[in-house]
DNA sequence: TCGCCAAATGAAAACGATTTTCATTTTCAA
DNA sequence: TTGAAAATGAAAATCGTTTTCATTTGGCGA
């Protein structure tokens, strides 16, 4: 890591080990909050900048991108060779990734046919999982 | 709409009824500033909450959805019969919206299959628009 | 190894969009 | 007409994100 880094022309720090690590340890998608608490218990005179700054730049170096769903919060998820969607139980607030592999190229295909070049899919879809279709009825709000 | 809101226990105003005739004249996917900025040609006297609230009341009642490309800036898109994504471009910001009939068809499907009820889908694709590609291969950054 | 310079860090402040508060006005059903 | 509930406008509060600035650190070249 400390080798793919310099070529981008950045440095390795004991912080930012720290923060990469932990960041790769995780297959949620965190929020810079989320991974500011799980770092600080590692580290607890890591800033929250510092945290934030390297969320970023494991999305510049492209190993991450930001994912947003519309709660205010930016997560940031690891970028896997699948393309994935993401299923949001509003109940839980859980997040489970499906292969999106054929609808990504049905995508393609259609953005392609209006001369669209395509970058990046994102594809989201907010519901009630499994889990959750108990709790739903029972309650009023 | 008097009646429709009233069956949902809102009342009219003259500031709802400018601010909700202003959002439906407009099919782009406006923000809050937008609005607002087109509302107070009419009524100088409008003030930006009300504009943003009326905002989420359109969405409370089912008529809009909020949108997030990831700028920070959230967008209120009408709610059509037909299920579409977004063509996001990069270069110029546009937004273009495709027919995803299908590929909803095919998501609700997939997450079925995994006990996941879906209520709602967001499907956003960021790339290159056809008037963009020449604009592009010039400049460096 | 030493010194330098660019990069990185931490704390705090700045930002900016969103949301709430509060006093006042308005709608609308009785 | 009247009262209760809802809506409004202005201003302030929130809250996540981003920047600033002084200081420290990493790592290359001498």
């Amino acid at each position: 890591m400390k080798e793919f880094l310099k070529t981008k022309g950045f440095k390795m720090t004991p912080q930012r080990e720290l923060i990469f690590r932990s960041f790769f340890e995780l297959d949620e998608h965190v929020s810079v909050d989320e991974l500011y608490d799980r770092v600080r218990q590692q580290d607890n005179s890591i800033g929250y900048a510092t945290v934030w700054r390297n969320l970023k730049l494991i999305c510049k170096v492209g190993l991450a991108e930001e994912v947003n769903i519309g709660d205010g919060i930016t997560r940031y998820d690891r970028i896997t060779k699948v393309p994935h969607g993401h299923l949001f139980c509003t109940v839980c607030k859980g997040v489970t990734e499906i292969n999106v592999e054929q609808l990504v190229g049905l995508l393609a295909q259609a953005a392609n046919s209006r001369g669209f070049t395509p970058d990046s899919f994102k594809i989201e879809v907010q519901g009630v999982c499994d889990g959750c279709h108990g709790k739903v009825e029972g309650n009023g709000q």
